[in-house]
DNA sequence: TTTCAGGTACGATGCAAGTCGTACCTGAAG
DNA sequence: CTTCAGGTACGACTTGCATCGTACCTGAAA
């Protein structure tokens, strides 16, 4: 009931080759880019962002974000959230997030 | 004599997939770190970064570069130089190459 | 002109990554 | 218990990409 964390690395881990290999495609950053564009930082459900992409293939993404640092991701069984990780994010490499609001917000349109 | 500047995006079509994907790379992150690093941006020598890569390879990671809008490439025939767009890089992505100093100076070991 | 070092072009190779099909698991609601 | 939707595991396929070998080009210097 109460939902598992699933592990990533600590916040002095972050390293910039895996979130910029993590935010270089589109479907990753579109989803960290709505993240950080709320400001509440709440809790999202995983299937909230409307990817038009298959379920495992979301699954694979998700993990990406989260072995990247980029997200918290809380299993519940049969359902899941994730949640920006906002402050490490910030202390280890600020400003970055703000980036990603000078994007379109369709982002690029893909080839 | 003069040396032809070879093509890039123009300042206001910088796309930022492109960026990332130029900079998850382990030897093109550490030039742009190096040149970020520089504050005159003057022109530098395309062999002058001693990357542990064939001649070939490094014409690929350039190229790459250039074609992401990162840098100028300037051919001279039997030479090249590159020069980085800091003014443009910082009007259209601010803070971005501040972001390559947060990392150690030899950069994530390889794998 | 010949030599030479820096650079490019083209192709091949090996590996990482994005995508999906099939099968299965999990918890909530009937 | 049964049903059902969200999610995962595993594998296959395809594409992209980093890398290098071979061959060739370019301009400077001998």
């Amino acid at each position: 009931m109460a939902g598992k964390n699933l592990v990533g690395p600590e916040a002095d881990a972050l390293d910039l080759g895996a979130v910029f290999r993590a935010l270089a495609d589109e479907h990753r950053r579109s989803v960290i880019a709505r993240l950080a564009a709320d400001h509440s930082d709440s809790e999202r459900g995983c299937n909230s962002f409307d990817l038009p992409i298959s379920k495992q293939t979301q699954t694979h993404h998700f993990r990406v974000l989260r072995e990247a640092g980029l997200v918290d991701e809380i299993d519940y069984g049969n359902r899941k959230g994730i949640r920006l990780r906002r402050a490490d994010i910030e202390r280890r490499f600020p400003g970055l997030l703000a980036l990603l609001g000078a994007e379109p917000p369709g982002g690029t349109a893909p080839r």
